[in-house]
RNA sequence: GUGGGUGUGGCACAGUUGGUUAGCGCGCCAGGUUGUGGCCCUGGAGGUCGUGGGUUCGACUCCCACCACUCACCCCA
């Protein structure tokens, strides 16, 4: 028995409508917005993430999917989307045409971890990545186009996140400082905080550990060492969410797990435990393309786990909307009335009827179990005396409304599709 | 990478002072009026009890190892 690879997850027919549903609402609602899909490839060179999300990262050192093609390129799959989409706009000149650039995907990630609730080593991320805008309004616009996306989806039990981490300069002072605090108390403090002294000081204000929290309280946070640039920015960018009646809460312990963030970054939260806790997650990444050869153009982001989310929805007890997929069922029950049956479904399906028919050769009774089963909006029988007279009962099988009607032309079939659509 | 939990037919489970044909529910297939579903009844298919060793006259039940899944941590969507 072979069995699927750790940490992925088969997506079966009975729920594939809520990933469809997801995704036509997201599309939707960025479409509204004047953003625009970019599809980028699975993998890409090793080199784009090393650069892109940064050799201190824990995704970098221990996490991607790296590999070796038979010609030798060391290749690595997507560990997350932005790296991709920078490349890809570099690549093409896109940074040369107009802007702002307002872009959106979707797309599997691939992180090698210890999958648990919500985590896993495949999954999928949708994406909403801008570029050219240096004002705080980009990050209200791309705030604005995810809370719009889970407004539409109805899930609202999230308090948003943000903080300013600054730019380089201001950021390096404040990390210097935060080491010098943290320094005298090495030896209080726990075993992942040390390594994160030493690899990412950053997050030691994310730590988790009970005896570490009284430390953190009194440490020095990102915002009292703003550069006047960045003060400003992020004062601006408070006014402008206020403005526009977006709440939030400023968590000044909020930073990022991958390095190429700026100025603000911003987490959607809920109450959940674990990985479940962050619906998505974002900020401003303005040294990225100058960083991976491109100009200097200023970027601001978010991303949202399609799992973490419908996990979501469904501990909120939120349903998504289950469309109709199969309009009618013709049962025969012998090798003619089936051949007539193969021509009825071919004009209904040319009128829009999604149309199944018997290819198991059953009986009657099980043709009509096996169209309850599917749920299948109705049901012709296709007997001798059907194709005799052209004429057909067409059964309705909630309410088991019943309508004769002839098929003998053209006219009288697109009548009939018209009472399946109309019911 | 670290620590905990669990592993019995497609799914959810019962099955311990170790005893000989391994059970139930749901699902699946067929039949119960030869042209009609959802309820009910009957029958059927389907399991080397995660894998490999060990203890024993005998192991799904005890021991060991391995594997898988799962939860938490690190990290992250």
């Amino acid at each position: 028995m072979i069995n699927r690879p750790k940490g992925t997850k088969d997506v079966l027919p009975s729920d594939v409508y809520k990933w469809q549903y997801v995704e036509k609402v997201a599309k939707e609602c960025l479409r509204l917005r004047g953003f625009e899909e970019i599809r980028t490839p699975t993998f890409e060179s090793t080199e784009l993430f090393v650069r892109g999300v940064g050799e201190g990262s824990d995704i970098v050192n221990k996490e991607m999917y790296t590999f070796l093609d038979k010609g030798e390129r060391s290749l690595t799959l997507k560990p997350e989307g932005t790296a991709s989409i920078v490349r890809a706009i570099i690549e093409n000149g896109l940074d040369n045409g107009a802007m702002p650039l307002k872009l959106f995907t979707l797309t599997p990630c691939f992180r090698y971890e210890r999958p648990q609730t919500g985590r896993f080593r495949e999954h999928y991320q949708f994406s909403i990545e801008t570029f050219g805008s240096s004002s705080p309004l980009m990050e209200v616009e791309v705030i604005g186009a995810i809370k719009s996306v889970l407004d539409a989806l109805g899930f609202s039990n999230y308090i948003i996140n943000i903080n300013s981490i600054g730019c380089k300069e201001c950021r390096k002072k404040y990390v210097d400082v935060l080491k010098k605090y943290y320094y005298k108390h090495l030896d209080e403090v726990c075993e992942d905080c040390k390594v994160r002294y030493e690899k990412n000081a950053l997050r030691l204000l994310d730590c988790k550990n009970e005896g570490c929290q009284k430390l953190k309280e009194g440490a020095p946070k990102p915002r009292e060492y703003l550069c006047d640039d960045c003060k400003k920015h992020f004062d601006e960018l408070l006014k402008l969410l206020d403005a526009s009646k977006i709440r939030y809460r400023i968590n000044d312990n909020l930073v990022r797990g991958i390095d190429y963030y700026s100025r603000t970054v911003f987490e959607f939260l809920t109450e959940e435990k674990g990985a479940l806790n962050v619906v998505c997650g974002g900020g401003r990444y303005d040294g990225l393309v100058e960083e991976l050869g491109g100009k200097p153009i200023p970027s601001v982001g978010v991303g949202l786990g399609i799992e973490h989310l419908l996990m979501l929805l469904e501990k909120n007890s939120i349903e998504l909307p289950k469309p109709v997929n199969l309009d009618l069922y013709i049962a025969t029950t012998s090798l003619n009335e089936s051949l007539k049956a193969v021509e009825l479904a071919r004009e209904l399906r040319a009128l829009g009827v999604a149309t199944e028919i018997d290819t198991m050769e059953r009986s009657l009774k099980a043709q009509m179990k096996y169209a309850d089963k599917k749920e299948a909006k109705c049901v012709i029988i296709l007997g001798e005396d059907e194709i005799n007279t052209k004429s057909v009962t067409l059964k309705f099988m909630q309410s088991k409304k019943e309508y004769k009607v002839n098929i003998d032309t053209h006219q009288n079939l697109q009548k009939l599709a018209e009472i399946i659509k109309n019911n």
